[in-house]
DNA sequence: CTGAAAGCGCTAACAG
DNA sequence: CTGTTAGCGCTTTCAG
């Protein structure tokens, strides 16, 4: 194999005897070549070594195999694990991931996508991080297909894959309700979250479903630091006996703020809880009860999503809740009896 | 601002009243145009929503502005602590990530290379893997630089970054034996990795130089439950006062079984020292004392060789060794009197 | 400084 | 099935 920087199909059309475009037509996926060109074709390029210039491919046919990812922060666990699920299953189907960085801030995503869109992929995929309406206007004027990740928007035309928090933070109450907890603290995630916002209120509703409320809240914004003070604050005067915890990312942080600067035990002294079972919550330093957010059902669902837009510009936009189950482990007490 | 879907130059130079090339070297950052003509394009532009087509720019200019990433695990918080600090680093330069995710299997990883070479990148970044010497040949005959990310590889003209990771192996070593263990434990991880070896060796060199041996020796592979097992087999009988972990992913794991399945203390009962300090080491549940490799250090040499090959490709290989602190916590009993 | 013209490497009609 | 012919959208000589 004889290589060479950067060999053209026209190059390999020489050695072969053929024509440029019948190089072409052997490695493009559906076009129709006789055995006896592919034999010639292949053997040509094998010797120089030639493979395709995607991006000139993606010039002339419009798809670029490229697929834009937003993201705001690797730190919680969820979204390592996520990426890594989307990249695998992107790949899978031929396309590959350009990662984009955006900090939370509104004006940097916009800025973010308008870079993303330069890059003329084939399809945007937005972790935890919400657009300006005239943003995903422009997506779709621009005919690339988006789809939010985690976190859901007002905006019935844009597709969204999340879990169902409403309906995950209910039965956290429920769960804690009936393991006899009186005093409920709630430590809050980001505001500007939906997945903070619909936890939340699923959690709220569930409470006052039994007419209970909130004994105390705070806010951590998903920042392990600021979820540390956020429990030395609700823990000041009148502490709780059960804390949920917006995400497990914070809970962790709030079990070792029991434990270490507290000296309380859990879940003797206190129940904790979070929610998304990242990997992490399973360690049995932690062994935290949880709400899963299945990632591989929610990656399936993306990329499931996004091809069939890609592959048809006049799909409708779906928006999906994927089930999420109570995952009970030991750090907050198990009520009596409670169903497996 | 009136949006069409993909407003090309030619557009604007008609609105504008320009030649299509007056209007590409508005937009081309080292190019000469008139007062008068950058106000009339760029106004243009605006009102079309014109923004420049990466690809068709990449095509004839030879610079994609993609950095090709190729990382074979995300679990391990190391990674996507780096990836996120090496997208940011290189966005800020005007480059973005297209990650690959590659399985450990040799074989793989050449495939993958070979589909990051069709994006036309300007350069790879190869974190903890290895690569065949063939495809870093085609990596050079493509001029296409490359660089290793925590791993090295013998191969003079590959440029690498790593901590230094025999150092830090016999830091370990040292500060263990100060702390009076005479039972010292070694869990390996994968064997194919330069990390795993340096960091046995400088560990091997520092025991030896004190006239030790290792007690025992198990082989984790960098596997949560691979280092749970090692961990069993290794305290079956005979067990060490002491454990050296490849890595903190794994040393987590250690600690979880001494604790909850061998009901051992850390570190009264065995002390456990791991490497990498990321950030989960720090978490008090863990409070693991560990070898600190700077992810920091290491992106900013990393993306600094990276861009001089880039921008000149007669620079020079580079492999870089960026010194590892031990960062003393408490799972390990501290030698009387240790310095700082 | 500016427009015209020549491609970058490839795919997609189009005749044959 | 095959070669020829147009471009995809842009940068870059090259005259002027």
């Amino acid at each position: 194999m004889v290589e060479a920087s950067k060999v053209t199909s026209m190059e390999v059309a020489k050695l072969a005897g053929v024509s440029q475009s019948a190089v072409s037509r052997v490695f493009t996926p559906g076009a129709s070549a006789s055995k006896k060109t592919v034999v010639k074709v292949r053997k040509a390029a094998d010797q120089l070594g030639y493979r395709p210039n995607v991006l000139a491919r993606a010039m002339v046919s419009g798809k670029s195999g490229i697929i834009g990812l937003v993201v705001a922060y690797l730190d919680n666990q969820f979204y390592p694990d996520v990426l890594e699920k989307l990249s695998n299953a992107l790949q899978k189907k031929g396309y590959h991931v350009l990662v984009f960085m955006a900090s939370q801030t509104a004006g940097k995503i916009d800025k973010v996508v308008e870079e993303i869109l330069d890059f003329q992929v084939d399809g945007i995929i937005a972790a935890s991080v919400a657009l300006s309406s005239e943003l995903s206007e422009r997506c779709r004027k621009a005919g690339v297909p988006m789809v939010l990740f985690n976190r859901s928007q007002d905006d019935p035309l844009m597709s969204a894959v999340t879990s169902a928090n409403v309906g995950g933070g209910r039965k956290v109450a429920e769960f804690l309700l009936e393991g006899g907890h009186k005093k409920i603290g709630y430590i809050a995630g980001w505001e500007g979250a939906s997945t903070q916002r619909d936890r939340e209120a699923g959690f709220m509703q569930g409470l006052r479903a039994t007419g209970f409320d909130l004994h105390a809240r705070e806010v951590g914004n998903f920042v392990l630091e600021q979820a540390r003070d956020a429990t030395l604050r609700m823990f000041a005067q009148d502490p709780p006996d059960a804390v949920f915890v917006a995400n497990d990312h914070m809970a962790m942080a709030v079990m070792d703020t029991l434990r270490f600067d507290l000296n309380l035990k859990v879940p003797q002294d206190v129940s904790v809880v979070g929610y998304d079972d990242v990997s992490t919550a399973a360690w049995r330093a932690y062994d935290l009860t949880t709400v899963r957010q299945p990632a591989n059902r929610m990656v399936a669902e993306t990329v499931d999503i996004l091809l069939s837009k890609i592959n048809d510009a006049s799909a409708a936009p779906r928006r999906v809740e994927i089930d999420a189950p109570l995952i009970v482990r030991g750090s907050a007490r198990i009520p009596e009896g409670w169903k497996s």
